[in-house]
DNA sequence: CAACCTTGCTTTTTT
DNA sequence: AGCAAGGTTG
């Protein structure tokens, strides 16, 4: 038995009302994701349930992955079959399966953003739409839009009423044309099709029905229209579905989430039981109330009652720095103090940001000081050239009708193949409706028709046999042959290595790059019963992280956005950037309604905390090339003075930024480095560990007291008037000479000797 | 067709 | 700022 004595009244009522629908609807902490997880035991263990019978359906990875590790720990009852999964891996897996019903190869490939907007420009040239005066990235968004409230093309022509309508339209229709051909599929499709699959074809619909019993979907505000439809139609039949979220933590709706779903669950489930949870569990008195005083200002919203019994705790603590490397260094050194002094564990801590960008700066910082870190999400490994040309290589193994892979490679390495024989193959294949593939099979065989061949010189022809045959060799690679060996033999068979040395200034680079996606892909064998290509690739198209350390046995500070973060939980959370144009973001700031997603997404980041809650802003912070000057974020000034305290204040930026500048500091910032989170980076830094408090400070070298005569570089002579312990480091503050004003420094920053 | 030079863009957030 | 796509020249 699982016992539930560990619950509150609402909550065991949400666990046990195991049928019918349920929502509940609650603010962060207070055990939503509790209910579930219990819930699903509870099905397992204390009422039989298969678990076979039972979905969890959560929106990203790290969630999921959450979900999982938090039933293990639960219950060991045959979790193995249980499904959790996001989404668009649990629709993935469906429309594989079933995906012949719908005139879909089921070896169908998962086509990421890039390669959807170059089909977008292709189509837009072949409409002879001007992308300068229409983006095709706006194109992109309105198909994709579509695609998330299900609308197909014939759905969307229903409803191209303007100019822009029936143009988005034009191209859409094009645009799956091309899928279609290459028997690719874009994430949105995943959903789509599953939903008109399951629409139109009773018996598959059926089957999905009938297994599963129970449904559950945690972070419901967060889901789109597609999603919660498809919902509904499983749980048609058992009417077993329990949604639970919270409006206030809704910050996907760029994504077109639609909170509405909220409300229309209770009007499509009228007999639904609805649950309102009011207790938090997770945070300190202090932080839930600087939470709340920040989502109270929003207009738009429902208040909801939250409170806690949790003790006050430690008042919010703010950080003033300079600029970025400034910031991180004295959040690191916090980091390592609250190790070293309040025994906190690396994994109790995490440091959220805003945008992915502001992770380079810890990273670095993280890696001087032999700090192990775990990335997590971002970084575009995937997205590297190199990559990406392993990846089509793969792909076109896998699927050989994916055009857009083939296009990629056909001369990468370069085999003379041209910009002109390129698109003359494209206008045969056109023309015979085939795929670039089969043209050129078509070619080789000597079927195509001789009018059609002359558009090809002899030169051309040559060297388009030359790929073909390259490519045949490809396909000839046994199937059960080990995913990284493929690589190898692609790398062979192409010099891909020479290329990358020939063309490449940082190609040592490139090929760690390489070396580490082998042993990617060696893991991934080693993991995975079946040797299955294409559901390595699947992965790597849906999953965005590299990793698969366990996390739970290693000791290592995460690094997050506030996205990803939404759902899990830390004893100490630092949130950085807390400036305007970062948290609210610039681009957010001439809509009301994307300010109040800023606020929620301010929000989410607060009560990840249980325990302590940093907030740090620079005064200036060098982004996108710029080096900008920053005001405090808004949500800052929301904050009751009465629980926070400042915790470092440093002179107003003056001349002296240019001693910053020349910090020496190692590792120079390349984009060309190794993956960030991979077991291979993650050893590196363990084997350095080393908690050196006075790694920056030496203070028998460094003695300053209060009233040493000291000399600045830049400001010159001075007198020293405060010394304060901050952190491992300590603040002085001194007056200079010659009207120069009183400035505070950090005592391993300052470049100042004793006089 | 490739090498070289110039322009233009980084989505904010993720599946 | 730095990279990659795009345009131009050899
Ligand atoms: N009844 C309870 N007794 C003790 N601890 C609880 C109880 N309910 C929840 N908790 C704890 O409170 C914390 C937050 O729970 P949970 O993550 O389920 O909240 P949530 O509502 O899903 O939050 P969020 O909306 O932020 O995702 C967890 O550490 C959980 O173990």
């Amino acid at each position: 038995m699982i016992p539930l004595d560990s619950l509150n009244i609402k909550q065991r009522e949400a666990v046990e009302t195991t049928k019918g629908p349920v929502l509940v609807n609650a603010g962060p902490g207070s055990g939503k994701t509790r209910v579930i997880t219990y819930r699903i035991a509870n099905l397992l263990t204390n009422c039989g349930i298969n678990p076979y019978n039972i979905v969890a359906l959560t929106f990203t990875n790290k969630a999921s992955r959450e979900m999982s590790s938090r039933i293990s720990n639960l219950t060991t009852d045959l979790r193995n079959s249980l499904t959790i999964s996001t989404f668009h891996h649990f629709c993935s897996r469906i429309l594989r399966y079933n995906a012949t019903s719908i005139n879909l190869d089921s070896n169908f490939s998962i086509i990421d953003d890039s390669d959807r907007l170059s089909i977008i420009k292709n189509v837009m040239t072949e409409l002879k739409i001007d992308p300068k005066i229409t983006p095709p990235r706006v194109i992109l968004s309105a198909i994709s839009n579509a695609k998330s409230l299900l609308l197909n093309t014939d759905g969307f022509k229903a409803n191209a009423s303007d100019n822009f309508k029936s143009m988005v339209y034009e191209c859409y229709q094009l645009y799956e044309k091309q899928l279609h051909l290459s028997q690719v599929v874009d994430l949105d499709d995943l959903l789509l099709k599953v939903f008109f699959m399951l629409k139109s074809n009773n018996s598959i619909l059926k089957t999905y029905q009938n297994r599963f019993e129970h449904l559950m979907i945690d972070e419901f505000q967060d889901t789109n229209i597609a999603q919660y439809e498809i919902a509904k139609l499983l749980s048609n039949q058992h009417r077993n579905i329990c949604v639970v979220g919270d409006p206030d933590q809704s910050i996907y709706s760029w994504r077109n989430a639609d909170i509405r779903n909220i409300l229309d669950f209770k009007k499509y489930y009228s007999d639904a039981k609805i649950i309102s949870l009011s207790e938090n569990y997770r945070s300190s008195q202090t932080i839930l109330t600087a939470a709340q005083s920040i989502i109270s200002s929003n207009k738009n919203r429902i208040h909801k009652d939250l409170w806690t019994q949790n003790s006050k705790g430690h008042p919010v603590c703010l950080t003033e720095t300079f600029n970025e490397r400034e910031e991180a260094t004295t959040i690191l050194n916090e980091v390592q103090r609250l190790v070293s002094e309040e025994k906190m564990k690396l994994s109790d801590i995490a440091i959220m940001y805003r945008v992915n960008a502001l992770s380079r700066v810890l990273e670095e910082v993280c890696i001087q000081n032999g700090i192990p870190y775990i990335l997590v999400g971002s970084i575009k490994f995937y997205q590297r050239q190199e990559i990406k040309d392993l990846l089509a290589y793969l792909k076109l193994i896998a699927n050989p009708k994916d055009d857009t892979s083939l296009i990629r490679i056909i001369n990468t390495p370069s085999r003379k193949i041209g910009k002109k024989t390129i698109s003359d193959l494209s206008s045969i294949a056109n023309v015979l409706n085939l795929t670039i593939f089969d043209t050129l099979k078509q070619i080789v065989e000597e079927k195509i028709p001789p009018e059609l061949q002359k558009r090809l010189n002899r030169g051309s022809l040559e060297k388009i046999k030359g790929f073909y045959k390259l490519l045949k060799q490809l396909l000839d690679i046994p199937e059960n042959t080990a995913i990284s060996e493929i690589i190898t033999r692609i790398i062979e068979k192409t010099q891909y290595e020479e290329y990358l040395k020939h063309h490449f200034d940082h190609f040592e680079e490139r090929l760690e790059n390489i070396t580490e996606f082998k042993n990617i892909a060696w893991d991934f064998s080693k993991n995975n019963e079946e040797n299955s290509l294409i559901l390595f690739l699947e992965r790597i198209s849906l999953v965005n992280d590299t990793d698969n350390i366990d996390e739970t046995s290693s000791e290592y500070l995460t690094l997050i956005t506030l996205h990803q973060a939404k759902g899990l939980e830390y004893p100490i959370v630092f949130i950085i950037g807390m400036e305007e144009g970062m948290i609210p973001h610039i681009k957010s700031m001439d809509s009301d309604a994307e300010m109040e997603e800023e606020r929620r997404l301010c929000y989410v980041g607060f009560t990840r905390a249980k325990q302590k809650l940093y907030l740090s802003r620079t005064f200036r912070r060098g982004y996108r090339g710029g080096y900008e000057r920053n005001i405090p974020s808004r949500f800052l000034n929301d904050l009751p003075k009465e629980l926070t305290f400042v915790a470092s204040e440093i002179s107003e930026p003056t001349e002296y930024e240019d001693d910053w500048v020349n910090q020496e500091y190692q590792s120079p910032p390349s984009k060309y480095s190794s993956p960030k989170n991979t077991k291979t980076r993650f050893n590196q830094s363990s084997k350095s560990i080393r908690y050196d408090i006075n790694k920056d400070v030496n203070p028998k070298e460094n003695k300053i007291s209060i009233g040493d005569h000291i000399t600045h570089a830049t400001f010159g002579k001075g007198l020293v008037t405060h010394v304060r312990k901050l952190g491992n480091d300590y603040e002085i503050t001194i007056a200079f000479t010659d009207n120069k004003g009183i400035k505070k420094f950090l005592l391993s920053m300052a470049p100042i000797t004793k006089d």
